[in-house]
DNA sequence: TGTAGATGAATGAATGGCCATTCATTAACC
DNA sequence: GGTTAATGAATGGCCATTCATTCATCTACA
């Protein structure tokens, strides 16, 4: 119980901490201080440093797979399941703006770092971009000539760079909304098969 | 003469390294052996490893920026010109992995770092995209219920992502022209005016 | 033309500071 | 009072940066 506590709370203190800072110069004592701890408590729950930095990856994103999939259980409509998909991915940056801090500036950093952080929870999440395409082209709805494994980077490359419009000054104003809608607008018109486009 | 040859070797050989290592964990002792230069010769060039990093993006940056502007002075439709950038920006990426990996990388971990460095080369690269589709919308080609601001990041953001394809191991296959010719198909049927796609 | 001295570039070993990690000690709890 | 958790000062290693020294290239002068 204590247990779970602590180690939640130096989770949420290093996302803090390295949004703000970025890992390398994120300091063990500055996330030890963020989560009022000691030093030496954060190796009572992590092996190292970059053990942290995993932890806050796969138990952070590993909560969006989970929310993003209930979601899309729920619906049978490829156009929506796409919708339901950059809605929730934007919702949760901009309620979250150190997890997508952290996703933002570490994610291919990590990459490099660890070479067997292949088949991660990330890499789950954006093949479900792959699986929504895959199921409209089988029902026709999205036109045939989109290959899914370019359309899901074109997908999530363009959402991920959307929603830093919240972490940088200028054009911060957008509402969720209306990104969402920007966005959809144009994907969906972008891939829908052309009887569709027309109805 | 002999300088700027040198200037150049330690530039080249940094991108190289920081590509493969990344900023932080790349040795200032590596860029010197790659660049055949002893450690101490590189401070005689550069200011601190920050200042080379620096370097790199305007240096590198700044050449691609003159190009694609170059480029897009002798487009007049805005389809175009956004083809151009496009295929401009994928070759480029594929040809220099070492540039593409940095920029990559380093890019949003640069603005955490340096705060006034806004107003850089790069987003004068990215604002050429919100010029080009305010030019588009001015000549009706381009839908008016697009705002600007978010389909510059749209398409950055997407053609940012696509472009990685060939910095990760599965999917490596796809040829510039293929992934150029998807990505615009999306964008282009995504932002055009209804009577452009009908035509 | 040959020599000596001057100038500046290049070198790389040595320095110093920083910080992840450890561990002897203390506190908390049953 | 014994077991487990927590502490934070001390350690050790790493690496950016420095700088005394070397090297290369000139200049001047006989």
């Amino acid at each position: 119980m204590k247990d779970l506590k602590k180690h939640s709370k130096i989770i949420t203190a290093a996302t803090k901490v390295f949004a703000k800072k970025g890992f390398f110069t994120a300091r063990i004592s500055d996330i030890a201080k963020e989560a009022n701890v000691a030093d030496g408590t954060i190796y009572l729950y992590f092996n190292n440093k970059y053990d942290i930095l995993i932890s806050v990856f796969e138990e952070e994103i590993g909560k969006i797979v989970e929310q993003v999939k209930k979601l899309l259980a729920t619906e049978t409509d490829p156009r929506k399941m796409l919708e339901t998909y950059a809605t929730r991915h934007l919702l949760t940056m901009k309620k979250n703006r150190n997890l997508a801090e952290v996703i933002q500036i570490e994610l291919r950093q990590t990459n490099k770092l660890i070479k067997d952080y292949r088949n991660n929870k990330f890499t789950e999440y954006t093949d479900l971009v792959a699986d929504i395409i895959r199921l409209g082209q089988k029902q026709g709805i999205y036109r045939q000539d989109i290959e899914p494994n370019i359309a899901k980077r074109f997908f999530f490359g363009a959402l991920d760079e959307v929603s830093r419009i919240w972490n940088t000054n200028p054009d911060g104003h957008f509402s969720v909304d209306e990104i969402s809608e920007q966005l959809l607008k144009i994907f969906l018109s972008g891939i829908l098969a052309k009887q569709e486009l027309a109805g």
